[in-house]
RNA sequence: GGGCCGCUAGCUCAAUGGUAGAGCAGCUGACUCUUAAUCAGCUGGUUGAAGGUUCGAGUCCUUCGCGGCUCACCA
């Protein structure tokens, strides 16, 4: 039976928020669009979508919504270069233009709206976005910048109550685009007469931009300014009705954007606040996850390479108070696979090893691209093991829907061949950028010492493989594994001791991936030579140390 | 200086205040076309430390230690 109203289940985290509401909500988040957006970024939307998704699932009607700070200032370098930080920083993000190459419109529109938002509908996420700086050009936020500029004086003492945060006596909490250079984080606003703002446009206001020097009076309203960061958050909130909106833990700290935004949400905007959702971030090594740190970090690579459903995955599991260690360079991606394999096993009504987490149906079902589908349904399907899978596509011709087809016991069907495609790109992709060395299945050039190992009955083994491989000379991989079985049977030497054996010879390690195939992926005469090699009872050096 | 999160097996993590568990890794065994798969089993812990509350604490309270993030500049 697909998903529906009544699967909700308290000890699942986005159910338990959706119990705490009534009526109908509002879920918002947003992003501003200053530089590369790394996959942390998607813990906030999936979180969002998780929650809209319990909404629904109790019955209780939700929209998501999804913004783009595109008025805040230009305070990145990472894209710019050259002449172009000069000439860009300080500029609101709308009117930057994208980087070369690009037909978007602005350099927001590029990297949020083509880059970011675009990662949304393979993770099965629909928000209705919204461009802030058409908010504040068709004078949306024009009651909300009066409001903010008449009660000034409120605002400075949020920021000093709140934040122990001394602005001037003449501060306001609104930036406004220079008439001059079009920079909106270098100016700085004073003086509100009711119609009017001054300002002067100023060289040292921050570090990251250089205003040109201007002054003069405008009027804050119809998109030639901006509000402050805090009031800009309080004031969407009554813009659109948000009665949910989680924030990362850099603003959910005491006294912190958070606590300022709900302040002047209450004093400012006589609004009480959306059901504040803290989440935590994704680290990698317990640091925090950034670009420039480790390959592939960025949200539009990550979702190139994962399987949505597996990313979703990454996000829902955990409460999301609880940092996340995700590191592409570990056994992260693996162990991922190997626990969504287990839940998805379970929810079917599989039997799994181990324990569960609590409610692992209602995990597994909000991992699902398709909000509609079946759990169990989509659970049962066969599923390659992604270790397995690592192993499988370093060996030059491996039928692998053969393979998997004979693991579970039936030809897999089109939505199976899908899964089995894209975890072969997964697996592929992950061993060549960012594979632990022991997932890696290399050859040694030169006889690997481990072979030292080798007993009497392994070298003489691998001696009658070398003579009876001179005489048939094998080609295909199903032809030498038939050999290889065939000269253990006539030596009386045990299976796993003729594997084992082969398996040091040529890679150094006790197992490995199909030896007949393996082998038949290998010059024919150095596999002779590496066999009679390995078979010599000097054959390589003890090594100097035991541990 | 303030705040938040975390500290549980080698690693990643579970456990409405009620017998500390799992996955992966590791080890042992089984397996003739299966050989990093699959199957069976095993090892593995003073739950960061010390106090306190409780019949009972990984869980609640206090203090401390360690790690990380974060605010105090901007968004």
């Amino acid at each position: 039976m697909p998903a529906k109203v009544g699967d909700e289940d308290p000890t699942f985290w986005a159910d338990a928020i959706a119990a705490q509401v009534e009526g109908p909500q509002v879920v918002n988040d947003s992003k501003t669009p200053s530089g590369t957006v790394h996959v942390g970024s998607l813990r906030g939307v999936v979180l969002h979508d998780a929650i809209r998704r319990a909404l629904h699932d109790r019955g209780t009607e939700a929209r998501f919504l999804y913004g783009v700070d595109d008025m805040d200032p230009m305070d990145a370098q990472a894209h710019l270069s050259g002449d172009a930080v000069a000439e860009w920083m300080g500029v609101p993000l709308f009117r930057v233009p994208a980087p070369e190459g690009s037909d978007a419109a602005s350099y927001a529109r590029h990297f949020v709206g083509r880059l970011f938002l675009s990662t949304f509908a393979p993770l099965g996420v629909a928000p209705e976005t919204y461009w802030m700086s058409e908010c504040y050009a068709d004078g949306r936020m024009d009651p909300y910048i009066r409001l903010t500029l008449d009660r000034a004086d409120r605002v400075r003492a949020i920021y000093l109550e709140v934040s122990r945060v001394a602005k001037a006596n003449d501060w306001l909490a609104i930036s406004v685009i220079c008439q001059t250079c079009g920079r909106i984080g270098t100016t700085l606003a004073t003086d509100w007469d009711g119609q009017t703002v001054a300002y002067v446009c100023r060289a040292d206001l921050v570090e990251w931009a250089v205003g040109c020097g201007a002054s003069g009076r405008v009027s804050p309203f119809g998109g030639r300014a901006k509000l402050k960061w805090n009031a800009d958050w309080a004031a969407k909130w009554s813009l659109l009705g948000v009665t949910i909106e989680g924030c990362g833990k850099d603003l959910a700290t005491a006294g912190g954007s958070r606590d300022r935004s709900d302040a002047i949400a209450r004093e400012v905007f006589q609004r009480e606040p959306p059901l504040d959702i803290p989440y935590e971030f994704l680290t990698i090594g317990g640091r925090k996850m950034s670009t420039s740190r480790g390959l592939g970090a960025t949200a539009h690579q990550m979702t190139e390479l994962m399987p949505p459903e597996l990313l979703r995955f990454l996000f829902l599991r955990h409460k999301p108070r609880r940092a996340l260690e995700f590191d592409p360079a570990g056994d992260a991606i693996p162990g991922l696979f190997d626990e969504f394999d287990r839940i998805a096993s379970a929810t079917a009504g599989q039997p799994v090893r181990g324990e569960l987490p609590p409610a692992p149906e209602r995990i597994f079902r909000m991992s699902l691209v398709q909000e509609d589908a079946d759990p169990a349904t989509e659970g049962a399907r066969f599923r390659p093991p992604f270790r397995h899978l690592t192993l499988l596509v370093q060996v030059p011709g491996t039928d692998m829907e053969a393979r998997f087809s004979a693991e579970k016991g039936e030809p897999l069907d089109a939505l199976e061949d899908d899964i089995l495609a894209r975890r072969t790109v997964v697996a592929r992709a992950w061993l060549d950028g960012f594979a632990p060395d022991r997932y890696l299945v290399a050859v040694r050039a030169a006889l690997p010492v481990e072979a030292a190992d080798l007993d009497a009955g392994q070298r003489a083994y691998l001696s009658a493989l070398a003579d009876a491989a001179q005489a048939e000379r094998p080609a295909a991989g199903d032809v030498w594994q038939d050999l290889i079985f065939r000269t253990a049977q006539s030596l009386g030497t045990a299976s796993g001791d003729a594997f084992t054996a082969l398996y040091l010879a040529f890679l150094g390690r006790p197992n490995g991936p199909r030896a007949g195939w393996l082998l038949a992926s290998l010059d024919a005469a150095f596999v002779g030579a590496r066999l009679r090699e390995a078979a010599a009872p000097t054959a390589a050096p003890v090594p100097a140390t035991a541990g």
